[in-house]
DNA sequence: TGAGAAGTACGAAAAGTTTCGTTGACAAGC
DNA sequence: GCTTGTCAACGAAACTTTTCGTACTTCTCA
């Protein structure tokens, strides 16, 4: 399936997703085990779910084992990518500044990470 | 109903917000028409959504007339807020910057809101 | 070897979202 | 006063997302 026509993960598929992108390919178990420290979540229901994402596309299953082991077939990256398209028609009108000012303004950033920003802000301005 | 509490809007209930801050307050004959210019909406579907959103507390109704009047109960901004909010924890893991940069990488942002935004970083400089 | 533990598959219930048909109230014009 | 058009209310269908019970298989080890 090609990336553009990815559908957009639903709040508890993220959930998972994150789990994934931060611990490496991970058993049903493992998973649950995680987010069990958020949220309590059934095996059954995690173990569900994978499948289903799965069939979506959004993770890539080993099966070679009997316990089979799930990898987020996305980046993070690119992942969220998509999802700020998303917010941006949905909610912005397309208006990126003002998600980007918003974002800015919910949460106090580090300056280290301001500073990230400006460059990527100045090498726009070059390329221009 | 507090802010903080306030569910967020799904993809249709946005929509409609949409044109209630566009246009200000309006009829449901108004929302819908204005709906159908990029998707094809039953008239009793606006209504039905303008329904459950006046019950969520999203908008508020006048019904002095017999032609009920909506508007959005909270500001474009303070919702966008909200949004944010919400992706950033659920997708981001609170890391504003990765979504700024995100925001920034996904469409080509004018020179006049580059501006913008660099001014936003340097009135929190200062303020830091 | 057989009892229990750990795993997958499947189906369906529960919950949330979106759509629309039908009905009855009210209004406007003839 | 009757007819036609516009509107709100309601209920239900269709669809999506989330949750979990149950059944069956495989592995472990006493």
């Amino acid at each position: 399936m090609s990336k553009s026509k990815m559908p957009r993960p639903t709040t508890a598929e993220l959930a998972i997703l994150r789990v994934l992108w931060s611990r490496g390919p991970s058993t049903v178990r493992e998973v649950q085990e995680e987010l069990n420290r958020s949220r309590k979540t059934g095996y059954t229901t995690v173990l569900k779910l994978l499948q289903l994402m799965t069939e979506k596309g959004l993770v890539k299953r080993d099966e070679s084992q009997r316990t089979h082991v799930y990898r987020a077939h996305n980046s993070e990256a690119s992942t969220q990518k998509q999802i700020v398209r998303g917010v941006l028609e949905e909610a912005f009108g397309g208006a990126s500044h003002k998600l980007v000012m918003q974002a800015l303004a919910v949460k106090k950033v580090p300056e280290k990470e301001l500073a990230e920003i400006r460059e990527l802000l100045d090498r726009m301005e070059r390329e221009a």
